[in-house]
DNA sequence: CCCAAATACTTGCAATTGCAATTAAATATT
DNA sequence: AATATTTAATTGCAATTGCAAGTATTTGGG
């Protein structure tokens, strides 16, 4: 039993620590399909967006785009994803679902989803959802703070 | 603008993010003082907690103990902590900070609020509340299922 | 009491990561 | 229109990570 508990009440340890332990778990569930947490993560990403790019999704997921760049790469050996050129803007590659690795994401989906269901069993939808928003509004305000900084530099 | 946004509406990824964001923001902060994210934590956690062992802090953190066995190392090289066998379990040895340890902790610490008060500058005391909650809760959940995964097993 | 199982920690090793530098293309400035 | 700046993506490289295996100690039955 701690003395001090500051640190039960840091919302970036409390948020780092259960980012790892639902990442770590996650990750037990994917060992199957032989996809990685983060393989997992690009392919929802463009399932639900089609034609995205890499820096689209390294926006969206704040991952670092040399990691994505791997990534990537690695599913397309997998035959998983598709990538060609964007006629708009020929730096970038406009990212797709095979229809090989949509089927695996359609598979993976409802384990995602169960496996939410589990993390939240005693949540009401409303506690559900005020997660969500609190969750977004500290992403939003991280994006805020990191702009104010690079200005400063 | 994505048409589907049910990833938007996944408590994992969400969670992940705002961690991954908030823990890249937080490193910048650290490199004046030349720590590490994962050496703040345990110097915290053992600044918080006096005689923690390496696998009270994996407990509390959800770090890989050997991963935390090599952070604990470089600490002590750095001479910020020190660590002696345990009398009641010479398997464990007691962690504690060392006078420079704790005057470098002391020095992180403001920065640290100060920098959790930039990413809930428009939360009120009772969203900061409940979102703590919230992630206890989840925190805790996860646990739970992670044994009942082991008891299957 | 003895032996099997669990726990605490460490280490080797392969895979992943993140930073810095690079190339190429688009955008902004003059 | 020419040049500088920004943006997209990739690659090299060093550092970090996480798993599996190993040692030491403790705990729990039989």
């Amino acid at each position: 039993m701690p003395i001090h508990h500051s640190l039960e009440k840091a919302i970036p340890f409390l948020l780092a620590r259960t980012g790892i332990s639902m990442g770590q778990a996650f990750t037990k569930q994917l060992t199957p399909f032989a996809v990685s947490l983060i393989e997992w993560r690009v392919c929802v990403t463009i399932y639900e967006n089609h034609d995205s790019t890499l820096s689209q999704i390294a926006h969206t997921c704040s991952n670092d785009p040399s990691t994505l760049s791997r990534t990537v790469n690695g599913l397309i050996k997998k035959g998983f994803i598709k990538r060609v050129q964007s006629k708009l803007d020929r730096r970038s590659f406009v990212l797709n679902l095979t229809a090989k690795g949509k089927l695996v994401t359609e598979k993976i989906i409802p384990l995602a989803q169960d496996y939410e269901s589990k993390a939240l069993y005693d949540f009401s939808e409303l506690e559900t959802e005020q997660l969500r928003m609190l969750l977004k509004r500290v992403y939003e305000n991280m994006k805020l703070t990191d702009e104010v900084t690079q200005d400063v530099i």
